[in-house]
DNA sequence: TCGATAGGATGATGGTCGTCATCCTCATTG
DNA sequence: CAATGAGGATGACGACCATCATCCTATCGA
């Protein structure tokens, strides 16, 4: 008996079947980046691996070599890519404020923040786990920490507090944003409802002072 | 043909072969504990494998299953154990001085504790990790946390701090609790010397003060 | 319009890991 | 002292993962 089996050429109705030309791979490129930067943020660096991200963003798992080198550089580049992202969504909420100081203390504190790692601050997120690598995670980590701290500083200047020849002000900065992702990273592990808000809040209200 | 295989019962003679008795599992139960409590911290809830811990215990990866049900058992029991260790620790490092808040002030943002987080403080090296669990070792962290805060106010206290009716010092205590965890978050992510060296020094100042 | 280039899919490979079955050896108990 | 129970070692299994080879096919330049 011979069997003859024949495949044929289904070009799958269901799927959005993806395209070949230059701007599709752009497209499914800035998909795997976006998809990339939830998870890794929902599930931790080492959380989704190469053929997750690359189902959640319509493709295959074996194409995915044709956008990144390695695991590693899409981690990278993808973490880049959410600060700019978070960056520029801060800058356009705080425009409009008339407190700028409190509503990025509020809009950190959110019990919305804190229930959604994978979509909120990528510090508050990963900082232990980028503490264990070394290289471009961990660089990219340190520019943006220091921006944040610049950040809260330019907040607390706008909130009327003077420099300071001793550097007071800075100081603040550095306090007030450790305490602010501290009670974010707490309020996240924590089990409790009741202790959890009570760190948001406390935490919230305290950075938010003039 | 006949093949006869001959295993000679070669006693090997480096290692210290484990003994059998109910104390060398007690000892061997210790050690597999201590081993995980360093390689977790120092690598991560996920980082350590069964076999690596075992090795590193003196053993081999099989015997595991004599002493814990799962690796995740052993994580839960581990960490348990690890805060028990290190709240011991802290209160016999208190006890002497004259100025307990800041002496706790000070061994939290020691350049040591940040350049060895596998011997630190627990919820610094994984906060963030425990947040994406669910179990044992969140309900441990929260208790702990919890813990940690009461410790901070009872410290704020015998800094001759007023509890005030409005929980001033609770707030207080929170607020520096967070401000310690995060300073020590932040300085360990961060790859550039002075910076880590700002955040520490800056967190722990605040911390201490009276 | 045709051929080269490259995006995407399929499948394989080598490595790692948690878990468990099995066996050997010793401590323990009667 | 013999028999039983258990600690520990060895090896294997299945699952998962990053990476890559290969093929199909659509785009794009000539």
């Amino acid at each position: 008996m011979m069997v003859v089996i024949l495949i044929v050429n289904s070009v799958s109705g269901d799927g959005a079947a993806m395209g070949h030309s230059q701007t599709d791979k752009a497209k499914s490129r800035q998909r795997i980046l976006g998809v990339a930067s939830e998870r890794l943020r929902g599930e931790g660096l080492e959380g989704p691996g190469v053929a997750e991200i690359m189902q959640a963003a319509g493709l295959t798992h074996g194409g995915f070599y044709k956008h990144f080198g390695s695991r590693d550089e899409l981690v990278a580049e993808s973490l880049a890519a959410t600060f700019d992202e978070q960056a520029a969504a801060t800058r356009e909420a705080l425009a409009t404020s008339d407190d700028p100081l409190g509503a990025f203390a509020a809009r950190y504190t959110a019990a919305e923040h804190c229930a959604h790692p994978e979509q909120g601050c990528a510090v508050a997120a990963l900082a232990s786990e980028v503490a264990r690598t070394d290289g471009p995670v961990r660089a990219t980590y340190t520019e943006r920490i220091a921006a944040y701290i610049q950040e809260v500083d330019a907040l607390l200047a706008t909130a009327g507090v003077e420099a300071g020849d001793d550097g007071a002000r800075r100081e603040e900065a550095v306090a007030r944003y450790a305490m602010l992702v501290g009670g974010l990273i707490l309020a996240r592990a924590v089990d409790d409802p009741a202790l959890r808000e009570e760190l948001l809040a406390t935490v919230g209200e305290r950075a938010a002072q003039r």
